[in-house]
DNA sequence: ATCGATTTGTTCGTATGTATT
DNA sequence: CAATACATACGAACAAATCGA
């Protein structure tokens, strides 16, 4: 039942076309385009075909329509068109590593910043979500994944840096898509205690306004957790960073 | 001559109002949608603009299109509209603090894998560009904040972490969209020769291979800069870093 | 200020190719 | 094979916006 693959579609090409037009500079940014019928003659489609494929590069605003003045190469469309690269390669060339790796840089800073710029309502507010997701996952182990991730999207939240809390979600969510089951395969419930543990620690750290703590706490966290992957996959993707762990002084959790 | 607002086209408010639908659980993904017509008589539109919709959701893979079967939510539709979102706010809600700070937390690690993974011939490389670079600036102040832009995007590349490089690489574009002008307001001969120095500095740890200098390095030149414009602005974005510094033992850089 | 030319925005009708039954 | 359902694609037309004479 698998499709067939699109073979892309007309309007797909267009896309390819013009941008590799903005790319190359024939296009140069400001510049203004043919008339819709003009381009639809010259690349020998319907006009309505070439709208659809303008229409997506204008909602990435690489190009801007007026009506009744025509159609521009937008000012910054080089720009909107490393956008563009970037959302796909983020959806079709991201590879686990990239994704754990990115995780392992961002998600400690976002920790740091959680603690420093959350309010208490928040982070009691956090506390309570993940209590009751604790219970939940007793029944069903399935399902602490998708907790687990929520809990870190939320951390992220609380970070107030947007950018980086939505990068993140769509990390977590490539994740999730891709590599859900292998995540499956390797757990037992003594990882899920250990990562629960992690939670609880980590929300203390936040509580006591001790951002380095939380930070520290979510790079082994999120550490402990690719090491179980990595060990299982047998790949030497983290070697460099295990090295540097030794490196680190890690404090002492025994006063929790 | 500033042109009216788009007041939202036709094909847009449906684009919002299809992705509300599959948002609130109403269009399931994996569902099938009704087809063009019923969709487009519903919605009380044309096929055409319908389809003109209907293809950027394609593009974002929030719906699929199979010839002769139907549109249908895509499986992971949900991530899909995350990744859009997350592309819009990158476009139209990022900050020039979010980006900064984004910028603090990324490109450290950049300079540390860059240094652990990239060759011989591509640090030369690096170097050979940079001094290029270097040449040019003391003609033309203006190009040196391309420059700079692009010296750290190569780091980011060598880093091997094609998602972080390419986020890096929108973050440095937006940041020279929004804020060029601001950046060169307040940028004098000595400011522009310590930027050099760290670029060499970071190339030099980069030779001896030693990623936890570089990783550092890169941290104080990203910071120093950030600070010279939070002083112009007299905002208190980054005290909490400040103190943080102020904790980070920072080794002697009279070697160099 | 009106008119006409140009261009995008929108609609309708129709034909073709593809997959299901 | 035939009938059906659907997306894909084309062409002609009108509406609305803009600009210049």
């Amino acid at each position: 039942m698998i499709p067939k693959l699109n073979k892309s579609s007309l309007s797909n090409q267009l896309i390819k076309i013009m941008v590799d037009q903005i790319e190359s500079g024939k296009w140069q940014p400001g510049t203004k385009l043919p008339s819709e019928i003009e381009l639809s003659s010259s690349f020998n489609v319907s006009r309505n075909i070439l709208r659809e494929s303008m229409k997506i590069l204008v909602n990435f605003e690489i190009l801007t329509s007026k009506a009744g003045i025509g159609t521009f190469v937008s000012e910054n469309a080089i720009a909107n068109i490393h956008n563009m690269h970037f959302f796909e390669n983020l959806k079709n060339n991201s590879t686990i590593e990239n994704l754990l790796e990115t995780r392992l840089i961002i998600e400690p800073e976002m920790a740091y910043y959680a603690t420093i710029r959350s309010t208490d309502d928040e982070i009691n507010e956090l506390e309570l979500e993940m209590l009751n997701n604790n219970i939940k996952k007793h029944e069903i182990a399935n399902f602490f994944y998708t907790n687990d991730f929520d809990f870190h999207y939320k951390i992220a939240q609380l970070s107030r840096n947007i950018l980086c809390a939505n990068f993140i979600h769509s990390i977590l969510d490539e994740l999730k898509l891709n590599d859900y089951s292998k995540f499956n395969k390797y757990v037992d419930k003594n990882i899920i205690n250990e990562s629960l543990n992690n939670h609880t620690y980590l929300i203390s750290a936040m509580k006591k306004r001790d951002p380095l703590l939380a930070k520290e706490i979510m790079y082994n966290h999120i550490f402990s957790r690719i090491s179980i992957i990595n060990e299982s996959y047998n790949t030497d993707m983290l070697l460099s960073k295990k090295m540097e762990k030794k490196r680190l002084k890690v404090k002492d959790n025994s006063s929790i």
